[in-house]
RNA sequence: GGGGAGAUUCCCGAGUGGUCAAAGGGAACUGACUGUAAAUCUGUCGGCGAAGCCUUCGGAGGUUCAAAUCCUCCUCUCCCCA
């Protein structure tokens, strides 16, 4: 039996816990402590948990600030646990907004979860992570304990959710199931004896409700840490892949910097407190400069160091300047790097089917569109033909533009490539 | 169980027999101007290699030269009464 502990004091932990992005929230501060406390004299490392979905693997830098924090509690000694919602997966959507998902099988549960660890890794300790799935309890619960698992919650308490009840205040439909979701939800914590869990702050509801699963089942009801929201590029929605504004952790360095770069000048200040990881009393020296070109610079620098290296941040800057400043084309050799080099087989080709293969639109119409629009050049001469006489003979490769930001390499075999390196 | 209202393109929402690939707004994309910001202005916003054609208005049938629009059945949603 040891009889010291290796966890540090509570005080020191906490204010650890404090540093960086602040939860926007800690509800139950006092039940904080105590488990700390008890951690500390069992010398046993709390249960931390963060679900998330199954059905879209990808994590952004919105999702990394609650990360950043699972770290923290990693550095203190803690067990981070990962859960993946593939059972919630399945079944559906609860937002209202779309219809049931495609349920996901096995295998693409199992690549998804893959997926998670590969960048989930690039920030957490894999030796202190226990990544479950959902489906492991609920996959093999009985209708009885379902219906007792019910009887734990009551509608009204149900619509005080902002969403339920503004939904039904404005008669739109709620369904029975989205009732039930935020209570499997909750069974979550209760299976996996969760001291402490994390989310963003549109959670609130279902983490408190969990607080009450978890009494119900006789369990110490987990500490909520709610952590900040982050707004997309675009600045006005929450950060999410499927809206199409959010920076991938395992975004290439190049597109981190952009898509830094493209942020709203009034969202500048959020992504330095949620993201940067610099001090507050700098951000504040740094913004005080009152140049937000060079903060946000500064900012896709930082950001950039942080998942990649210094050197890549380096390089993501210069090829930036070049690209957009001075309106350079990226070389053939940086295309290729990118897997932006497309073969087309045909000697002659219409420019339209070209773009397409490309991925550049979804249609040869879309790709009509985009060329009548003027967002199509070649080797940096905008292409002026319509319709038909887009007919292009690829006789050397040549440097593809459609909008301002997507490049394409179009060659016809591989020996031009490799001249070209 | 009874009565009423409704389902339209990514979202909201107009359209009640041809002039409808479907108003308007939002989102998105694009061009100009810029700092790949904002604001403003232009343009686009189902598919097919111009024309012309094809597919689309919850689903399946039907009436009609012609259907988002009329009829029948079905599915789903909301409200009121019980």
């Amino acid at each position: 039996m040891q009889t010291h502990t290796k966890f540090l004091p509570v005080k020191e932990q906490i204010s650890r816990l404090k540093d960086g992005v602040a939860p926007v929230e800690i509800i139950d501060m006092e039940g904080l402590t105590q488990k700390l406390e008890q951690s500390r004299s069992e010398n046993r490392p709390l249960r931390v948990k963060q679900g998330f979905d199954a059905s879209a693997p990808d994590l952004h830098i919105g999702h990394s600030v609650s990360i950043w924090k699972l770290k923290t509690f990693q550095e203190l000694g803690h067990k981070v646990v990962f859960l993946i919602g593939d059972f919630t997966g399945m079944v559906g959507d609860p937002s209202g907004k779309s219809k049931t998902r495609p349920r996901l099988t096995r295998e693409e549960v199992e690549v998804n979860a893959q997926t998670y660890r590969d960048q989930v890794y690039k920030i957490l300790d894999p030796e202190m992570t226990e990544v479950r799935f959902n489906s492991e309890w609920h996959g093999q619960r009985n209708i009885y304990e379902f219906l007792e698992l019910t009887s734990h919650y009551t509608i009204r308490r149900m619509l005080e959710r902002d969403d339920f009840w503004k939904r039904f205040q404005a008669e739109k439909p709620i369904s029975i199931m989205e009732f039930l979701y935020p209570l499997i939800q909750a069974y979550d914590s209760v299976a996996l004896k969760a001291d402490i869990e994390l989310g963003g702050t549109d959670q609130k509801f279902n983490l408190v409700l969990t607080r009450h699963i978890q009494r119900a089942y006789g369990q110490d009801p987990q500490v909520l840490l709610l952590m900040p929201l982050l707004c997309g590029t675009g600045g006005k929605e929450k950060m999410s892949k499927s809206l199409g504004n959010a920076i991938g952790i395992t975004d290439s360095p190049d597109d981190i910097y952009g898509k830094i770069m493209s942020i709203p000048d009034d969202m500048i200040r959020e992504y330095y407190l949620m993201c940067s990881g610099i001090e507050n009393r700098e951000i504040d020296n740094i913004l005080s400069q009152n140049d937000p070109y060079q903060a946000k610079h500064k900012l896709a620098n930082t950001i950039v160091s942080k998942y990649y290296d210094e050197n890549k941040a380096r390089c993501a800057a210069q090829q930036f300047l070049s690209l957009f400043k001075n309106k350079d084309l990226p070389s053939p050799a940086e295309l290729i790097e990118d897997n932006a080099a497309v073969r087309i087989d045909n000697e002659v080709e219409w420019l339209p089917r070209i773009i397409v293969t490309a991925g550049g639109a979804k249609s040869n119409a879309e790709a009509n569109r985009l060329i009548k629009a003027g967002a199509v050049s070649i080797d940096c001469v905008k292409v002026q033909a319509e319709g038909k006489n887009l007919d292009i003979r690829i006789e050397a490769p040549f440097i593809l533009k459609v909008g301002k930001r997507r490049f394409y390499l179009i060659y016809r075999n591989e020996e031009q490539l490799k001249q070209l390196c």
